[in-house]
DNA sequence: CCGGATCCGTATAGATACTG
DNA sequence: CAGTATCTATACGGATCCGG
């Protein structure tokens, strides 16, 4: 990883990519199961989500519990350091608002 | 490009990488020339920064000016469109100075 | 000289089928 | 249902070359 004497860099290693910042936004809401949590990731493929989950979990920013029933059942959430993030989220989706058309 | 019903992957199309943030954080206090906008992007390729100020400028996020001069001088400014992102990028910096340890 | 275009080897993303 | 395996396509990095 390239050092840099800006934070923004650390920012952008953990959440400066096209997945991570929707799957920690559909979040916001609660808890979400794995699949409900995917559906509505529109767009991504089954491989990249397994991933990137994994490294948000990796990076302290979401949850992971599993729930030991037939058939199974996974949840992801928000750790503390993930819904600091909320502000964030909330502006780059509102500046989507302004600028997006249909 | 994948269809979603938030704002917020709008925004990601445009500024969701690892670099496009960095690049317009570097441009909020003004223009820079080209080679010196690369150097404070560390870790950056040649070929990724030219394809990455392309796509900024075809986003009008923004502005590259050429000088018909010798030796070339070619110079990026942000864009009002690209100004209006001081908010979410001042935030991503202030978010990761906060978790950034050494 | 500076900005950036091209070429090629490697790494990462994406689609699909499969397993417990 | 959640996650893995495999294969292909695309993105990326580094070196080199080119025009002004």
């Amino acid at each position: 990883m390239s050092k840099n004497n800006c934070p923004l860099h650390y920012t952008l290693n953990l959440i400066g990519t096209k997945w991570k910042p929707l799957i920690l936004f559909h979040l916001l809401e609660g808890p979400l199961r794995s699949g409900v949590l995917q559906k509505k990731i529109s767009g991504i493929s089954n491989k990249m989500f397994t991933q990137t989950v994994r490294e948000l979990e990796q990076d302290g920013l979401i949850a992971r519990e599993v729930f030991p029933v037939v058939p199974p059942k996974v949840e992801y959430s928000l750790t503390d350091k993930g819904k600091s993030l909320e502000n964030i989220l909330r502006n780059m989706d509102e500046w989507g608002a302004t600028f997006y058309k249909d």
